[in-house]
DNA sequence: CACCATATGTGTGCTGCCGCACCGAAAGGA
DNA sequence: TCCTTTCGGTGCGGCAGCACACATATGGTG
């Protein structure tokens, strides 16, 4: 963690898409943090005091029962931010956010994102989009969880962190997949083992690789691809061009669903 | 559905919380439209033309599958509004939205809300808001999918609906509810039995009757209470206050989690 | 090198939910 | 009034995931 190269702001998407004049105002104010495995950025139900923009680290939101069992509700890298609800109106939420591969992440006071948030300029429409790319997730896990096995969600589980590295290895121990599926550590065991036996990945003492990922895409259930198109779509699109939301020029040839009248 | 007294904007919480001057520029616009049972007010990826408001009625957001299956997200009822997407950024999700009890709701044409959503004012405060308290239910759902039996997610979905409404009864066959939280119509049968044994529940055929609520929440997984309260605590706070959202005045007594340093 | 904490593999029995098949009763239209 | 459709109740076989228990391997530490 000391001999690698620097980290850079621009290595965080939604950073790196703010125009220069937002980015002169925020710059200054960037902290930049280390985020250990397994440390904390958000307790639940905590204030928060600062937005994390991850450069190449992970994180996971997590949501806690009362009896202690977690489960990951959506997984954040360098394409996104920790602390929308910053920007939502409340000052806490009821989950936790959990580092789950350890690296970087730039770090904002809270008083400086409101402030610029408040603007109401490109980072309110930034920061919007990226929620919808957040929702698309987290419904994506709801359904997810409802119906799919947890071999499937072992294989999307794998996808999600792999979108967000530029190496092939995961540092997780399945005990520690189990906890963020919210399912026990056997069943992460026996998912674990039969991708092994398929040479899709290898793995020893917590260290994952994965090597064969278009066969990891077809072992997964559709969750991994629908989130990542619509996250494309909602995110890809404006690293460098200006964000321009408010237009209406869509071809709108939809049909009434309601009817008008009765 | 003629006889009944006509329903009032101001049955929306969140219309009833705007200011009377956003109340002057949006009110001249609003459209009644009744809301039939199993009518959809979104279907999967196709653009939205209005924002919702219902009064009495109730809808669901719903996860529609490749294979047809699919899974309820969240409810929305005279607390909240359909088609935040259009405020984030979005102009379709992979959602649809179906009215779960009938009944009425306001619309508003999307441009207009675009044009007062994009004056920065007290409509972008509580579509922030809304949007945080629709996160924290969607995200509940995914903890209640992997975590609770049909039987507490059968209770925690009658009391989202009751929540909703002004009576005690709900029109919904167990084959609907089934189809709403993603499982067997024979497993809604055999939960609902117990409750009726219970006295908690009476129904036939596509009526039902909540008996007994407090035992109905005390049968249920924490998944409602924790809604609820997170819900209330964003929302009930505004229907008639003004909005302050930014000033920074919590007393933050907070433990820093991330070190600071290394 | 010995030891120990950690990580992973495996077995047994149980429970909850699924898929399917079928039944009876009530509702509602002709 | 009859007939069809809808709704709810039930039984059975099967499987996935759980709880618990235990075995084995491996890397780090003293």
């Amino acid at each position: 963690m000391s001999v690698k190269p620097q980290p850079h702001p621009q290595q965080n998407h939604l950073l790196a898409a703010l125009t220069p004049e937002v980015q002169s105002r925020l710059f200054p104010y960037l902290e930049l943090v280390p985020l250990p495995l397994r440390s904390l950025l958000y307790e639940s139900r905590r204030p928060m005091r600062h937005v994390y923009f991850p450069t190449d680290s992970i994180v996971s939101l997590q949501y806690v029962m009362e009896n202690g069992a977690s489960t990951a509700l959506s997984v954040v890298g360098n394409e996104g931010l920790l602390g929308i609800t910053l920007f939502m109106g409340g000052e806490s939420t009821p989950t936790r956010s959990m580092v789950q591969s350890a690296g970087y992440a730039y770090r904002l006071p809270r008083l400086r994102v409101k402030e610029e948030f408040n603007r109401h300029g490109q980072l309110l429409l930034l920061m919007l989009r990226y929620t919808q790319a957040l929702i698309t997730q987290i419904s994506q896990t709801a359904v997810c969880n409802r119906h799919h096995s947890i071999d499937q969600q072992l294989c999307r589980w794998l996808l999600l962190s792999m979108d967000r590295l530029s190496h092939n290895h995961l540092t997780m121990t399945q005990e520690f997949i189990g906890n963020m599926l919210g399912v026990r550590r056997e069943g992460v065991t026996q998912a674990a083992l039969k991708l092994q036996q398929q040479g899709v990945i290898s793995y020893a003492r917590g260290m994952i690789k994965v090597l064969d990922r278009p066969k990891l895409e077809a072992l997964s259930c559709e969750c991994h691809g629908v989130v990542k198109k619509e996250t494309d779509l909602l995110l890809n699109y404006l690293p460098q061009r200006q964000v321009i939301a408010d237009v209406d020029t869509i071809p709108t040839a939809s049909l009434p669903i309601v009817p008008d009248a009765r």
